[in-house]
DNA sequence: TCAATAGTGTCTGTTAGACATTATGGA
DNA sequence: TCCATAATGTCTAACAGACACTATTGA
């Protein structure tokens, strides 16, 4: 079988094997999108060993770690065998081990978050599926945590970053933004309070399309658009 | 040798040496403390390897990996190695690989952060000493790496976990603790508003102590003291 | 007394949130 | 037409920062 003609479940089923260039370790993926309005994890269907049942197990997607290569080169492979092109964003999560079990061998295993846009349709070939992070399938303790984390991750980061901006298309309409902040942050926002902070930021700008959404007067489109713009943040925050 | 007349040093030292429950992962911890001003981490002094020069060479406290302990355990008593005690304050900043040289042979590392309260002296047979974090000797890169990556943690959270009162004795002025935010933040704060915000966030409750410092009229004394008290922040930053 | 630092009261500009109003489409 | 949603103007309370002032020590 080339190499060339294999689907991507295949080549990291392959990597997965083991091979000399395996360390004691896994790259972990949480690849995270929006579905139905909820924040929604990339699951992949795990090997199943000779000898186990038929249920369905799935497993995050991961391939062992390489000694001699950087972290987040594995994590991108990982990610772009899943959705078949390149994550928007990928962070590091941070290493989890403690004794947790993993579908590995590996003792320790390193967790990313990658970002997919809504609306993203993950290759048939994949074998994998998108669930709602509330709502998931039995898991691998440490997989199990490292979603968490992945999730707490992303909230942590969501006024500092522009994660925000890579869970949605390219354009999208100001109330689509509100609606994914007030998921991310868990709490209602204010709708005036929004847009006026929106246009102090000067992150994004409007395009001179409109989308008609059932009822009620259409809304512009928006693009991610930030502007150099260097505000020292006024005073402290406690907690 | 008895290891209970062993020192933290040798106890350390005979750690590091291959054991059969070694992992390929070591577990690096970053002391971080203020001295005159500034950050600082502590140090180690370097195995010396046989044939190898005499110059002294300093290495980030760390101990390999074991496959069936919890990270953070590891980690606490690379700490206690060092100081004696252990750290009021401990988190992982994250794993650190990409072929960056180590001490060790591990081609993976999963650095802690461990903060230190100004003042505190390390015991003399850690063999060990603090370092400003801006005129470092040479390390190897991936501990330099883990450093810089450590400070950049501990200042994303001073806004959201009380480190910088982990970083300061039980008592301390007001004055020292906006110096220490001054620090962390690297921004001037403005005096009366920031008793303000500590006022308001009661985090701090006053001792009947003060203390005179050279001349000027004396500061009182306050402890970290916070109390229940949820506030959901206002508004969204954009950044 | 002067100098230096601690601590506080008052004023002002900025901003988050409440509320109301207009705009614009579909049913 | 009515209804639902978008978009925006106005008001107010909260708060950050500027400034000035008092308080209390050592030199």
């Amino acid at each position: 079988m080339s190499p060339l003609l294999a689907s991507p479940r295949q080549r990291a089923a392959t990597r997965r094997s083991a091979s000399p260039r395996t360390a004691g370790y896994s790259v972990d993926v949480v690849l995270l999108t929006v579905l139905d309005g909820q924040l929604a994890a990339a699951l992949v269907r795990a090997e199943g060993r000779p000898g186990e049942r038929l249920r369905e197990r799935w497993t995050l997607p991961w391939e062992p770690g390489a000694a001699d290569e950087a972290l987040a080169d594995a994590a991108e492979r990982v990610s772009r065998d899943v959705m078949g092109v390149g994550p928007h964003y990928l962070e590091q999560v941070g290493a989890f081990g403690d004794g947790k079990r993993h579908p590995g061998t590996a003792p320790l295993s390193v967790a990313f978050v990658a970002l997919v846009p809504a609306g993203a349709v993950m290759p048939a070939d994949t074998g994998g599926d998108f669930f709602p992070v509330n709502d998931l399938p039995a898991l691998a303790p440490r997989q199990r945590a490292m979603i968490d984390a992945a999730v707490a991750h992303v909230q942590q980061r969501v006024g500092h970053a522009p994660v925000a901006f890579r869970l949605l298309p390219t354009t999208f309409t100001l109330s689509e933004l509100q609606e994914l902040y007030e998921l991310l942050l868990d709490r209602r926002l204010h709708k005036a309070s929004f847009r006026r902070s929106l246009q102090a930021a000067r992150i994004v700008e409007p395009t001179d399309e409109w989308r008609s959404e059932g009822r009620g007067r259409p809304a512009q489109l928006f693009r991610y658009a930030p502007r150099r713009r260097r505000s020292a943040p006024r005073g402290i925050r406690f907690e």
